[in-house]
DNA sequence: TCTGGGGTCCTAGGACCC
DNA sequence: TCTGGGGTCCTAGGACCC
């Protein structure tokens, strides 16, 4: 496969979306400490980070931190708008756009030196743009893998454009804290430093098994081929939904609820759910009952529908069956939020068909993956090995197939 | 510090099959 | 009748991300 020896990855990242979107629509909260979000605070403009305040923190105790703050309201729909606007700038830009989330994404711009200029013009381009015809700050990252580019993104914010240069990757990696690497959370963090690893530098001196060992086997494999600047993920589009969800918390109050308004709530998001899945014509066989109890510890419920369906007729069957077996927990640990989730996107029962390629043979050796890779392509054809790539992708692996 | 809403991926065990 | 490898499908939980 090919890999780009050009740093032309691009990550575009809006600086706190939410918030900064209030801003512009309300030039009164322009340099103001702003706070989206009452219970929880779903982002924060950059003068109340300022104060310590972060996002998903609780909303009593950002208001401790920052009293000055304006607590505005989420305006969904106006986010929502804000996203599509900055999104046609993206592939205005290139068509090579994969989208991470409502307001980041990665952009490959390899091959439009000609047309549009180098890499960091591009980006600088981009980032006026969005500035004038969506009026959001946006950050951008470059770097010759995703990876990097993400990471450089993260460090040029807020409202900045950072380059990576081919030739700068581990001097630029290796002095990070661990917390930068792709999937390492708070509880990662804190088991590799119980083995006294804080940096990308530390975990690059240990070898596979070790780190393995530490946090178990895919997650090993990740960091180490992180650590060593091994990213051979391609930006890809056309990426698509495995589930669709939604939850409502209910606080407190969700204790003394009766039956019928807790049918209501779950009525609603099932509707939610399905005009959801219909307008994005999507089907699923998979509900997911998701439970949170008074002590916030959460439970997860499922049932597995013959067929796949965007019925809300069929999908609240089998939420209510859900609901009322699980009756008897809520009855005994409360209820604080409810929700469910739909899975199993488009694939029916009898077409349902998943690779014999599992995750043990996807290491670093390359005699194994290959004859895995033969062994899906006896069975069922070049098709099957793209998806078998999908099941399982490991970022230090090339990719042994051609597409096609 | 008392905590939203939307997702992704990985692990592991049991039932079942050839 | 016992044993084994290899695989599918489902369920549940956990970590992580924005």
């Amino acid at each position: 496969m090919f890999v780009s020896g050009e740093a032309s990855i691009l990550h575009a990242d809006l600086d706190s979306f939410y918030a900064s979107v209030e801003q512009r629509d309300n030039p009164a909260l322009r340099r103001q400490p702003v706070i989206v979000g009452a219970g929880v605070v779903l982002a924060a403009s950059y003068e109340a980070k300022a104060y310590g305040v972060r996002t998903a923190m609780g909303g009593r105790q950002a208001r401790a931190l920052c009293p000055q703050a304006v607590v505005v309201p989420p305006r969904m729909s106006a986010y929502s708008k804000a996203s599509d606007a900055v999104f046609e700038v993206f592939r205005d830009t290139t068509p090579l756009v994969e989208p991470l989330s409502v307001d980041e994404a990665f952009l490959d711009v390899s091959g439009l030196r000609r047309v549009s200029g180098t890499p960091v013009q591009i980006g600088a381009r981009l980032r006026e743009r969005v500035r004038d015809e969506v009026g959001l700050p946006i950050t951008v990252g470059i770097a010759r893998t995703k990876f990097l580019a993400k990471v450089a993104s993260q460090e040029a914010k807020p409202d900045g454009l950072l380059l990576v240069p081919p030739d700068r990757e581990l001097a630029f990696l290796h002095p990070l804290p661990v917390r930068r690497l792709w999937g390492v959370g708070a509880k990662t963090a804190g088991r590799l430093r119980e083995h006294g690893i804080e940096t990308v530098a530390d975990v690059a001196d240990l070898n596979e098994a070790t780190l393995s060992s530490m946090v178990g086997g895919a997650m090993g494999r990740q960091l180490f081929a992180l650590a060593h600047n091994i990213d051979r993920r391609r930006v890809v589009t056309g990426q698509r939904r495995r589930s669709v969800g939604a939850q409502r918390a209910l606080g407190r109050a969700g204790n003394t609820m009766s039956a019928p308004e807790v049918d209501a709530v779950v009525v609603n998001l099932v509707d939610r759910i399905t005009r959801r899945m219909r307008s994005a014509e999507r089907t699923g066989r998979t509900v997911v009952l998701r439970l949170r109890f008074d002590d916030f510890a959460r439970v997860t419920r499922s049932h597995t529908l013959p067929r796949a369906t965007a019925s809300t007729d069929v999908i609240l069957g089998a939420a209510r069956a859900l609901v009322a077996a699980a009756g008897p927990l809520i009855a005994e640990r409360g209820l604080t939020l409810i929700g469910f989730a739909v899975c199993n996107i488009d694939r029916d029962g009898a077409q349902q068909m998943e690779l014999p390629f599992t995750h043990s043979a996807l290491t670093a050796d390359n005699t194994r993956i290959d004859s895995a890779v033969d062994r899906v392509r006896g069975r069922y054809g070049n098709a099957a090995v793209m998806r078998g790539v999908l099941v399982g992708r490991d970022p230090g692996w090339e990719m042994p197939m051609l597409p096609d």
